[in-house]
DNA sequence: ACCGGAAACT
DNA sequence: AGTTTCCGGT
């Protein structure tokens, strides 16, 4: 049988999943702050948001369904107040090139993962047996969202 | 709604 | 480098 970890699944999924170690806790070395297709997935992954966002369609392809709320939630995140949607999908737009997503054309409001890309380029699936990403994960699950300008994560020395 | 250049900010 | 802000164009 296979070995790999067994794949997370919320009840009403329908059958679509990310494995375990896609979860990844902060951003790639090099910025300190969350990126937006983390925080993206982050609440991909929760199902409270699927009235907000969620997986549809397509492999990889997603809706946002409130696009206000999500924007919201990203301003929240970053602490940036004035964030809305139009300013959003700019930074969505800048993943195009760098082939993390790009656009269901003709759908609206529908992204879709360049899975292989967001996988590779991030996480060394090669070097998990000893990656710190199984660990990360959980760290990743036990996160509620923190926005990081909160003084809990700002500066403690 | 969606696109992408340009400049500013971190 | 990864956005945030702004905006003219489709």
């Amino acid at each position: 049988m296979k070995s790999g970890r067994r794949e997370r699944e919320g009840p009403q999924s329908k059958g679509f999943a990310f494995p375990d170690w896609a979860y990844k806790p902060e951003s790639s070395p090099g910025s300190r702050q969350i990126q937006l297709w983390h925080f993206i997935l982050e609440l991909l992954q929760k199902e409270e948001y699927q009235g907000v966002i969620a997986w549809q369609g397509d492999y990889g392809e997603f809706v946002i369904k409130d696009p206000d709320e999500v924007a919201r939630l990203w301003g929240i995140r970053k602490c940036k107040p004035h964030m809305n949607y139009d300013k959003l999908s700019r930074a969505l737009r800048y993943y195009y090139n760098k082939r993390i997503l790009h656009k269901t054309k003709g759908k609206r409001f529908t992204y879709k993962f360049n899975f292989s890309k967001v996988v590779l380029v991030n996480y060394p699936i090669l070097d998990m047996a000893n990656s710190p990403f199984f660990l990360a994960q959980n760290h990743f699950n036990g996160s509620t969202g923190t926005p990081d300008c909160s003084p809990e994560v700002r500066g403690v020395g």
